[in-house]
DNA sequence: CAAACAGTTGAACAATTACTCAACTGAGCA
DNA sequence: TGCTCAGTTGAGTAATTGTTCAACTGTTTG
């Protein structure tokens, strides 16, 4: 449990072993640290960032996108897949158009705390 | 202001002018958007997800890390660079230590959405 | 002073990723 | 039926990025 073992690829000691055993003890799966990571990382572009922004006005359609953020059809669609992948948006078809909009409510969350961060608000 | 000048690189047209307007009007100012993706690229590697979520429990020092997260002092001490340039983390040198903690309250709170939209809490 | 250790740094490398391009699907319409 | 347009998809490419490695700084201690 400890790092005491020979697999261990640290290149020091622990010089505060009481600390380190109290953070260890309090410390997520590693698998939910990556899905929390993989989750952050699609606010880690600012296509996306702008297409979630966009979203949380109104519902919008890819080609209004497309015109909104002057890029392709194809790179917006690139980015609403893995937005779709990760359940941040939803989409309706209606016709030849395929309507997005925000699946997730914590989206608007994470963008205000953001903001915040950064002295926009 | 509008998307029927030369210079636009989509490869469609507006469908929707109306909701396309309504959204421009209200999207941020194109830096903040970059700056804002640039915050949440903090978040979006576990490593650093790691480093952060063990100085919310408590100030560590850069070998106390290196052996809870079982990785090189190097690596540690890169990532702790790039979260101190963007004042996520302070420091405070004691003798031969450094000491690391969280600079920012907002921290704990994005940590906090990103669980409960994973489903982890 | 010299050895030991905590930490930093820059270059190099490997892996990831956002966009382009071209080809494709499928719905609406003449 | 065939054309047009909205949207999707996969391969390829260029840029970004996390870690390693080696060399370095600075503080403590024998």
């Amino acid at each position: 449990m400890n790092q005491d073992n020979k697999f261990a690829i640290c290149d020091c000691d622990v010089i505060h072993p009481e600390v380190v055993d109290k953070v260890r003890q309090s410390m997520p799966q590693e698998e939910t640290l990556y899905d929390l990571a993989d989750f952050f990382k699609l606010f880690g572009d600012s296509t996306r960032i702008k297409i979630l922004w966009a979203l949380e006005r109104s519902e919008m359609c890819v080609c209004d996108l497309a015109v909104l953020l002057n890029m392709t059809k194809s790179a917006i669609s690139h980015q609403l897949k893995t937005l779709r992948q990760d359940k941040l948006v939803k989409y309706r078809k209606e016709g030849k158009s395929t309507y997005y909009s925000l699946e997730d409510e914590h989206v608007k969350n994470i963008l205000e705390i953001g903001l915040e961060h950064i002295g926009e608000r």
